[in-house]
DNA sequence: TCAGTAAGATACCAATTGGTATCTTTGTGT
DNA sequence: ACACAAAGATACCAATTGGTATCTTACTGA
């Protein structure tokens, strides 16, 4: 055969590329087909639909942010060290970026509304792991008497996540990334706060 | 004549809530006629093209905002008054939205890419104003000793910024105002820690 | 080696897109 | 009252959309 996962991985990451720069609406099978070299048919033999590849694009887009995240998060040791390596990540993300267009959640949850509610809710477990996560580190920070006791781990959580995004939204729109730098410059001092 | 300028603001309004929520490129003209009840003819005689009415619909978007937002600042007297103003500003959002969809600049921003320059420009000049008028209150907080002096008003201005767009993206992904309300939380303890 | 099958290309489809030319309606100034 | 111009409706256009049916190519197991 001609390798179908090797032409599978090619469309979903082309067409990840597109979906989170251009917007997944925004983004045609022609586009995908230019970007490619693939035909419409070699594109509709892998995936059911344009719904289907979205949703496998994004899955796949999370999956390439969450794993290089998660694994310098885990080979970190102490709740100083798990959030220096969050901040790394995304001052990183500046520098050579693992795909193009930005986070894809914001992107997925800006775009999706209430006519593309399989996104929404995609983007929204996305988030709602994202969040989880954060949650965790801080309350193993605690448990570790790494972090202060009574800090409330659920709000920090949110508050971090807000500021990277809200940060990484700015950058992406001023074309540099003073914005998205001064946001985890915040965030450094904010963990600081929190720290024993 | 039948009157010219309500059923331009007319279109306006409908095609800003519809850009606002689905998106600029996927709403349609079809879709903005079935809002408004007017036909293609009456919109093409308001608007040269579908661009032109996007510019001007982000425009009207962004005016209500800003006027809004910017008459209970003028409002407010000190530094932690006006600042308690944006906060109640966006509390206020989600109860009563102006216009759906969140804020017209986050979502102007996360769509316009290089294949959409014009609308990009105008998110971008609405992300520095809105940044300026943010440093210029600190900055006359400093000036009217209400903010502890060698703060740094473009650093603060900048997190308070992405912090509030953060928040209402998660919000508007999670359907609850609960996240913008703990950013809100934390940004008004940011601002007990610059005044004096 | 060659049949069978999977991968991909080609050619089409109806529906929708942004846009325009032309027609009809409505209000206004005289 | 009526002509004139502005506002809006209708009917069309070529191009593009997502999707499908069918054809060809390339690989694999026997």
């Amino acid at each position: 055969m001609r390798n179908a996962e090797v032409t599978k991985d090619l469309i979903l990451k082309e067409s990840g590329n597109l979906f989170n720069t251009q917007g997944y609406k925004a983004t045609s099978i022609s586009d995908i087909t230019k970007a490619t070299g693939l035909t419409k048919g070699a594109i509709y033999r892998h995936f059911e639909s344009k719904s289907d590849l979205e949703q496998q694009a994004l899955r796949s887009l999370a999956k390439l942010m969450f794993n290089e995240l998660g694994s310098s998060i885990s080979k970190a040791g102490t709740f100083q060290l798990k959030m220096e390596a969050t901040f790394a990540f995304f001052e990183e993300y500046m520098h050579t970026p693992l795909y193009e267009g930005g986070c894809p959640i914001l992107n997925a949850a800006t775009e999706a509304d209430d006519t593309n509610i399989v996104l929404r809710q995609q983007a929204f477990n996305m988030l709602g792991q994202f969040k989880a996560s954060a949650k965790k580190i801080i309350d193993n920070g605690i448990k570790n008497n790494q972090v202060k006791p009574n800090t409330d781990a659920a709000f920090y959580a949110t508050i971090i996540i807000a500021t990277l995004e809200g940060g990484i939204m700015m950058s992406k729109l001023e074309g540099n990334p003073e914005s998205i730098l001064l946001a985890i410059q915040h965030l450094r001092s904010l963990t600081d706060q929190i720290s024993i």
